[in-house]
Formats: C-alpha cells, structure tokens, sequence
DNA sequence: TATTGTTATACTCTATAACTATA
DNA sequence: TATAGTTATAGAGTATAACAATA
C-alpha cells in the first residue's frame, strides 16, 4: 500500500514542518511559494505556481496573503502587461532567512526519524523517480508532472 | 525539499490511483476502508478508522457511504453495545476483488516509473522508518503515529 | 484566438467540540 | 467518569468554468 504510506509520511512531515514554523505563522504552500520565489526571483505567477504542482486560479489567494503581509510583492512587466513578476520584499528576504533556519531543524529531526543523512538521500532519489524529474532538475522544478 | 515532493508523490500515486479506480467509482479513503475491513474483519468501527489515521468523526460519513452501497456493514455488538463491529458483505467480498485486480495494475504502473519492484520495496522501507513503523507491522498499521 | 490573472464555486480531506447511549 | 459512535461545523487544499485585460 505505498500509495497511503505516502500519504501518512507526508501528513507526519507537514505536521512537523507546522510545529516547527509555527512561530512565523506560515503554512506550508506559503513557505513553499516563498522559497521558490528566493529561488527564482522575478519569474510570472503562473510559472511560479506551476512549479509547485498548484493551479494559477488557486495561487492568486495564496498570493494575496502574502503580499499583504508585506514580504513579497507582484510587479506589472513592462514587455507583456498581462503578466506579474514576483519579488521578494527585504523584509521578506529577512523572513526567509528565519524560515530556513527553522526549517533546517525540522529537516534534522527528518534525518534523525530516517536514521541518517544518506536515507534523506536515497528517499529523495525514489521520489525524483517516480515524479519523474531528473535529478539536475530536483530542486524543485516539477518538469513533466501532470498538472490536471 | 522533501516534505514537498511526498506531497507531489502523493498526488502524483493518488492520481494514478483515483484513475484506475475510476469504473468503481471508488476513492482511495473508501479503498482503504474496504481493504482494512477485509484485512481485519470484525474489528470496531473506531479502531478500523485509528488503523487508518482517519478520525473517528470522519469515518461515519465514509462509513455511511461504504454501507449504503451494501459493501460492508456495522453490527452491533453484543458484549460492548456501545461498539459497532465491521464486516464485508458477500457483495462487498466480490468488490474487493475486483478493486484488488485494478490496485495491481496501478502498481505495476508505480513499479516501472520508479524503474523496477527492489525501489519499490526500498521506497516503502524508508517511508516505513520516517513513520516509526516496525517491518512487521508494515501491513497498515500506523502504530505510534500521532492522531492530532 | 490565446494567455495572464482573477473571481466564483464546489468537492474532498481534516480537525474540533459537543451530544447520546452505553459502560 | 470514560468510551463508541454520531452530528455539526470550520478550515485547508484542490478542481473547473468563465471573465477582463492584454497579446
């Protein structure tokens, strides 16, 4: 029954990862959207969102939250005025400073659950496979994921 | 970003899942209700759902739904009647046969995108050891893992 | 015509509190 | 008092359709 081990494992991982992040007050999608957003600054929402698995109708509330917080903002593009770029704000560069360090302890607490480092490693190489990403590919690009 | 692509492996398994399933017109919830009662038949309602990681305030709805379309049911028992005990129907038995057929196809599927059954086997060590499962208990039970 | 962002809406899954009947 | 099942409700996450502005 791989299909509801995923389920618990990834139900387990996200409550640590909100016990961990409480103090912020940020949930999962947004930490997600945040990282990705420090990873690749000034991509358009919907390339933004399509990385992360979440339909463009969807991310626009996620989004909302965000900026209103003040830690990232949408800029209209001067070349095609139909699209925003996504930036981070530098309070929200602080954030994602204290988030990642937050999120380190919970990734150590992962380890530790796992019994080491290199099953971290080899966990996320089984599920690069069946995602189907190439391992260049694996910081977070979602390549060929079906999105419907 | 593991906790990231467990959710993404979850969809990705549930998707395929969902579609295999789709001409029993069966959710993966409902699956692993049937497959746990046909596993462990007889048991109490609440300990089916905790098996599951399934509140008991979730499970009655499921559980509704299981019945009415005669796929198993709750009987009353005699030393405790508080307690309902649950059961397969002999339509419910022949369900689960066929939704057993369609599981392994979806397997198969699994199996060769992560590129052969020794990952497989691997993958689910590793999901095992991240819930704090024992290796014999690694039928479904969810052991120690926490409910709230 | 097609795409970007958006709004509205609905469905599923999950969570909590409070009730009832039994123990 | 405590437990098993239930009801009601609320919050996330996800999905689709349709619209305005722009290409």
């Amino acid at each position: 029954m791989l299909d509801f081990k995923l389920r618990r494992a990834q139900l387990l991982a996200f409550q640590d990862f909100s016990e961990s992040l409480a103090q912020l007050k940020i949930r999962p999608a947004e930490f997600s959207v945040l990282a990705m957003i420090a990873q690749h600054p000034g991509q358009k929402q919907t390339t933004i969102a399509e990385k992360l698995g979440i339909k463009r109708a969807n991310f626009v509330f996620l989004m909302d939250g965000i900026e209103s917080r003040g830690l990232a903002e949408r800029r209209k593009e001067k070349n095609d005025r139909r699209s925003h770029s996504l930036h981070l704000t530098s309070e929200g560069e602080r954030f994602v400073e204290q988030m990642t360090a937050l999120w380190r302890e919970h990734e150590n607490r992962i380890v530790s659950r796992l019994g080491g480092r290199e099953n971290l490693d080899r966990l996320i190489v089984l599920l690069d496979q069946l995602l189907g990403l190439d391992r260049e590919d694996s910081d977070g690009k979602p390549a060929r994921l079906a999105q419907s």
